[in-house]
DNA sequence: CTCAAATGTTTGAGCGCTCAAACCGTAACC
DNA sequence: GGTTACGGTTTGAGCGCTCAAACATTTGAG
């Protein structure tokens, strides 16, 4: 078993009788060993319990082996808790890539942000950083291509199409198109978006969930679409519909932007339906909320964009000079229990 | 500014004209260098744009200078949100005191958990792990104080007081008191616990909820405390609650476990009262699901607790035989708005 | 039988920092 | 005036690894 001093490549080497080196080989270009010399320093590893020490190996490749996401300060909406299922399939898919994952505390504004991802990686504390709730405005992906910092986004480039990058993101129109078919299969004809507001014009994660769900409906042509939209509150959200279902061509369904929009549907839906059958209400997100009221909702495939995150990241490592790449990834619709 | 080779120690003193150790000392301990020689240094780093490399440093002094903490798998409950916030207080509190959090992803079983806490320390990555979610059959604990491996729990060593360790706490009894008053504050007079099957027995986070309940409920003398149990799931604790609201002493008040608890709760509350005024739910987590359902909700203070794990750990560094200390952080009751 | 090309292994240097010890002036003391 | 003391600074060594180049050893071709 393990000495008390902790093994060290010379050590193992010793063991082994063989040279330093030969022991980083068989670790790192196992090819380059003969079979024999290989057997004997793996025994030898084993024997002695030897880790690598992952400050050595960084101070020596230059390399962190480690990349950085931000841990967000706090979840005002229901639809928060995705963030967690996305940081378990980063640890996991970096894990599987020999990365750690580090985390930064969200700052104050986007400048200190900004300056904390310099110096995480130029103290060498990571490689790389994942960015997560992009948006049209933000600054950060042009900052850190201008300044060569390696990233991937989760989230598009929101119109931002002069200026390249790696990201993945879900395909919310796939999202709410699966919602409104779902809706048409129940016999829903009369089929509502709930949106958040100005999500019609600029291209956006709004928009393009509105997007879905408007070309669905036109597909199945079912009469002129009805929407609202709703700043993402639940009790907003519960008025915004109120008022829609009270009109005289009231929709029998409503596609939502997210969970806590959906919540506010569902309730003002059950008042407004008294003893009639209530207007089927579908969220995104897919939270517990969702699943606790019995609500269909669009599934984000967190876990695989993480992962994909991971790909791109370690593709790029590779070849630092490949064109940027952009992955679509198609969510699912959960179905109540 | 920078040059493009990125500066080193060796490169700020020659620029500032004195030895490597020097600027070292300058950055760690200021008190040993004369103050011209100091601003002379200071000026040279802010020149270079100097940034210490940290596996270089993580090499020399044999420290990580980060801790572990585990990404869970998923979160099924509604309440798993919270440690979003505690990643965050982590790594707020974290770069305070110049440690970084790795996150490590949750592994199928306890057994690998501790293989893959050995190799962080072991390899460098962290120096020490904070524990998320103990509970008592947790063997984490045990074996990490065995192995001496540095950590701090989130959460009480429920029945393990032959094994002292550091913790942090959110008291529980506290909170379902402070729902209590709330209550009785607002004239409610038969105030009933919802709470998770057998947390009438052995210590844990259950017991203490209910027992807080209890105290309060018997310091005021309103009467037999009713309760009933559920699993924590909506529909089931919808099922316990509508039961006991059917009886002839229908409590006019519940205080619940958690949010996940107090949705069923509420819902059952809403459908028993028909035209009447429905029992005052209360709830534990003070998720967006309660603040959306207007339902007041004990608030853990998840920000303090972290940094709390954190000073425990940096006090530990610095002197790592003093006794375990144990740290109970008292939770407020957030309102609806 | 010689020389060149593979193949496998070792050597030297260095990544950027901190520790401990050595060093050097200058002030303090008898 | 010589020793001691001390604040301030430098030197040497080493943390554990990887890179590139050097070095053996074997093999194949001519």
């Amino acid at each position: 078993m393990a000495s008390h001093e902790p093994a060290t490549l010379d050590s193992v080497a010793a063991r082994a009788g063989v040279s330093r080196q030969t022991v980083s080989n068989v670790l790192r270009h196992p090819a380059r060993v003969a079979d024999a010399t290989r057997e004997r320093v793996l025994a030898a590893i084993r024997e002695s319990g030897y880790r690598p020490s992952l400050p050595a190996r960084q101070l020596a490749t230059r390399r962190a082996h480690a990349i950085a996401v931000r841990a967000e300060r706090q979840q005002d909406g229901i639809s928060g808790l995705v963030l967690d299922a996305f940081y378990h399939g980063l640890a996991e898919a970096g894990q599987d890539n020999g990365l750690r994952v580090v985390l930064y505390a969200q700052p104050a504004d986007e400048a200190t942000e900004l300056e904390v991802i310099d110096d995480l990686v130029q103290t060498g504390a990571a490689d790389a950083v994942v960015l997560t709730a992009t948006s049209a405005d933000d600054q950060r992906p042009a900052y850190l291509s201008g300044s060569g910092t390696t990233f991937c986004a989760f989230g598009r480039p929101w119109g931002h199409d002069d200026d390249p990058h790696d990201w993945v993101d879900v395909d919310g129109a796939v999202g709410t198109g699966l919602a409104v078919e779902h809706l048409l299969g129940l016999g829903r004809r009369s089929i509502a978006y709930l949106g958040w507001p100005g999500d019609g014009a600029e291209p956006s994660t709004g928009s393009d969930r509105r997007r879905g769900w408007l070309e669905a409906i036109s597909a199945a042509g079912t009469g002129t679409p009805l929407e609202v939209h709703s700043v993402n509150d639940v009790a907003a959200a519960e008025t915004a519909v109120a008022s829609l279902l009270s009109g005289a061509d009231a929709p029998d369904a409503i596609v939502c932007a997210s969970d806590t929009l959906a919540l506010g549907a569902h309730r003002a839906a059950l008042a407004a339906a008294g003893v009639g059958i209530p207007a089927t209400v579908v969220g995104f997100d897919a939270t517990p909320v969702a699943a606790a009221l019995g609500l269909a909702s669009v599934a984000q495939p967190i876990d695989q964009a993480a992962h994909l995150c991971i790909d791109l990241l370690t593709g790029r490592f590779e070849s630092p000079d490949r064109p940027a790449r952009g992955v679509l990834v198609p969510p699912v619709l959960r179905l109540p229990t």
